[in-house]
DNA sequence: CTGCTTTTTGCGTTTTTGTGCGGGAATTTC
DNA sequence: GAAATTCCCGCACAAAAACGCAAAAAGCAG
């Protein structure tokens, strides 16, 4: 068998499946493992194909694409994000919302971190899912094609079942009289029920947002434990919360 | 044997299996490899053939095996696309697998369809969400991060809970012999509980994966209603499952 | 037929290419 | 952490290609 041929059929083959096993292939065609793994590398080098430890997969599978452009006040998001990541340790069970704001943290996520991440944000676990070394834990139910999350009795039941090392809420709007608000009443239920089974609740929000309200409550100041924003934390406007016993950074 | 002669033989050879080996030319038409060699670079030159190492092959067959566009064999899932969404009507509850091709039928739902589709594939899920009118109810679970879909024990019992009024499943592979096979044992347990939670099971299949086996079977052929294949339903490679009592379209 | 040029072919030799093998490093997996 | 894969690197070896050269064949004019 040619070469060339050889490469085809492999080709072939992972784009009929999504991947390929070296190990399969070599007993399939006949030749050495040597010989797979060359052509392998060769195709990925043309582009062709991904290849990954023990085989290779398709390219169009893998590319998921994800609108990333326009985001708000990006580099104030990066700035929280920095914060937030700070917080979690290896091992940790994570539980987050969605929002911009998650979504940057999750891009800053270093790559050797291990921990579980559970949430029912789409653009979250699209990110989440992209790193090499967290498992991904997806909290199911109807989606709310508006906030792209899943919203529901289920999904907060599932939640409830869970206990959380720390949790990590976008805040729409916080202030010191009413606390967290937010203006959809089935994402508030779903945050309400991620503070109850989180050990630990974490807030992050750009400074525009503090002191700022919405129509529906999702929790007083005395339910969180930390507030993240990219102001300093000794920042004046952070005065009151620090006072109301909350942590800042 | 006159040179413009044994060009033209070559040629036909090539046309006809698509290779040829220059080792076997030489013993065929009895002179030395040296002479075939020239005579290939000739053809080459001349764009009839394409030289590689050991031999030549044809034209056509580079175009078989190597897709110029992104997607493999976009067009025929776009068939089976079609035929596909002429199975679902309103108010309907629609399980789905994950896949290139269930993406090609969840971008071809008509947009005034409404109707609920259910499914662990984050891909899948993706496609739905940006549908106008249909409810997305997501499986939710651990993430395979290899086949982006959701896998394990909660997604499964989830699955056991619906009854579907119709499945669809992407195919990896479909012989008469051993059913519907898979090269990945999770996603099969998944695929096993959206066959036994739905009225009506209809695999979508591109021709080439028709007669072809993978490792772990998901069904045999009784479990399956119906075949969709970008072939027309009196396509002899057809027959058998028709036999068998599966409907094909 | 003869002498000449041009084309084609075959034959060593040298290079290049393709493949398998062994050992040690890196990785996954349990 | 330890065991099992898988990967990577260098090497050996065989097959094929490239190259130069010379012999053979073909074409051609006188």
């Amino acid at each position: 068998m040619l070469k060339k041929e050889r490469q085809a059929y492999i080709l072939h083959q992972v784009n009929l499946h999504n991947k390929v096993l070296s190990s399969l292939l070599c007993s399939e065609i006949n030749v050495s493992e040597d010989t797979i793994r060359r052509d392998l590398q060769e195709l990925a080098d043309e582009g062709k194909v991904i290849k990954v430890h023990g085989g290779a997969l398709s390219h169009s599978f893998n590319q998921v694409y994800f609108p990333t452009n326009g985001v708000y006040s990006q580099n104030h998001k990066k700035t929280i994000a920095e914060k937030a990541v700070g917080l979690i340790s290896n091992g940790m069970f994570v539980l987050t919302s969605g929002g911009t704001t998650i979504i940057e943290m999750a891009r800053s996520l270093p790559p050797q971190l291990k921990a579980t991440f559970i949430s029912g944000s789409i653009p979250a676990i699209l990110e989440y899912m992209y790193h090499p070394n967290i498992e991904v834990i997806l909290i199911g139910d109807k989606i709310s094609k508006n906030s792209k999350i899943t919203v529901g009795s289920k999904a907060i039941a599932k939640i409830k079942q869970l206990k959380a090392d720390i949790c990590f809420l976008g805040t729409n709007a916080i202030d010191v009289e009413h606390g967290i608000t937010d203006n959809d009443w089935e994402v508030v239920q779903l945050k309400r029920a991620m503070i109850e089974s989180s050990k630990m609740v974490v807030c992050l929000s750009i400074a525009e947002k503090i002191n700022s309200a919405q129509p529906i409550r999702v929790c007083g100041l005395d339910e969180i434990d930390m507030l993240i924003t990219e102001l300093p934390a000794n920042d004046p406007l952070l005065k009151p919360y620090i006072n109301a016993g909350v942590r800042v950074a």
